[in-house]
DNA sequence: ACAAAAGTGTTGCATATACACCCATGG
DNA sequence: CCATGGGTGTATATGCAACACTTTTGT
């Protein structure tokens, strides 16, 4: 492995994270704004270059940390990117992850040393984002609608307990459809995702509602 | 980003490809012997650099004709492995494939500049491999075991036209597990996998046995 | 006639879906 | 007493697993 041929000589291993979350029953996405060129003023996921000591999960758990001063959270790679050309500064490809959480954890900087600005944008009103980031962004909603029956994906987007209302609004608003109320419960329980805990949430001008917990 | 950065400089990018086939009832593997340090003498998987002006798809089918003479496969990406030690040689993150073709098309080459034997291994009789291969082989099998009843990853393991015991038997091979004759038909037939031609094969001493294809 | 290989259908079980009524609370 | 929100059960359909006998052919 000769790592000045020109055949494979620049290469870089970036992260990408496509961080999800819902708020007031909004599917919503956390985005940068680019400060410098190249793709100056554009709206891009969070990400990053995989230091030589780190593998792609260490990098992408420091970018997150970076980024929002979150550290636990529940991500999963779902693809690569890797056209030559989806970066103009160099050869570059991405690694790219998926996680959800509670957004009011989030302590973003409007500004960075590279950001110019950072927010979480609905879903339905996503800018023209930089990079290839368009595509990521659409296949990461596609993975995460597939797999959010089959994982403990949404841990972090409430606290320890939570109520199945509030977990079935977050579904709702994912999946952008509705799921029947009995079904729902269910499925989350039969499977062993959810646990009863025994504890009930009161709330002043509503009937109490029991609390759960993911397994 | 600037490329000369010492945390992340001197990345590669490589791909590495589990490439199986089932030849006389019995589940194998595709392996090379390096010529040269490091692993010098060890097997190991094929792979390679991605070039500068591929993606990792482009270099994958490029590796898998340079080593076996074969374009046209089904291959499927299952995973990345970036730990930053896992090559002596350079920090480098692979991009790990897997395959299933008909092993009598290749026509594999014993010695090559950087190979100095390749052949088909036997799944319960791999010697140990270089570098992570090892852990990169039994995550392949995996892959290979829940994916195969979802997609025609077996495509091309088998002539345009093949019958039923014959696909039964290579499914019980790589499964490594009995399966219900009646059920293994209709499962194939009810998710449009596999489709009934009409034709059939006449062999000598058995009765005839009908032909299908994938679709 | 029998041994070897290929063809075929039914039943039960588990999982997912469709669907409607009761209870508690605050106004 | 009614509107809102939360809780619960049953009936149906679909997908998967278990299971045994008949047909063809060559010896």
């Amino acid at each position: 492995m000769d790592i000045s041929n020109p055949l494979y000589k620049n290469q870089g291993i970036h992260v990408a994270l496509a961080l999800f979350t819902v708020e007031n029953g909004r599917f919503k996405v956390f985005l940068i704004q680019r400060k410098n060129q190249p793709y100056k003023d554009k709206w891009i996921l969070i990400g990053g270059a995989c230091y030589n000591n780190e593998d792609t999960e260490t990098a992408m758990k420091r970018e997150m940390f970076e980024k929002t001063g979150i550290k636990d959270v529940n991500f999963q790679m779902f693809n690569i990117y890797s056209r030559p050309d989806r970066s103009p500064v160099c050869r570059m490809l991405a690694v790219a992850y998926v996680g959800v959480i509670d957004c009011k954890r989030v302590e973003y900087l409007r500004e960075t040393l590279k950001t110019q600005d950072a927010d979480w944008f609905p879903i339905d009103k996503i800018p023209e984002l930089g990079y290839d980031h368009t595509e990521i962004l659409g296949d990461a909603i596609e993975y995460l609608k597939e797999k959010i029956f089959d994982s403990a994906i949404l841990k972090h987007l409430f606290p320890k307990y939570f109520t199945l209302p509030d977990l079935h609004g977050a579904y709702e608003s994912i999946l952008n459809k509705k799921l029947d109320r009995r079904n729902f419960r269910k499925r989350l329980l039969l499977q062993n995702i959810i646990e009863d805990t025994g504890m009930v949430q009161e709330v002043a001008g509503k009937k109490t509602a029991k609390l759960y917990k993911f397994l």
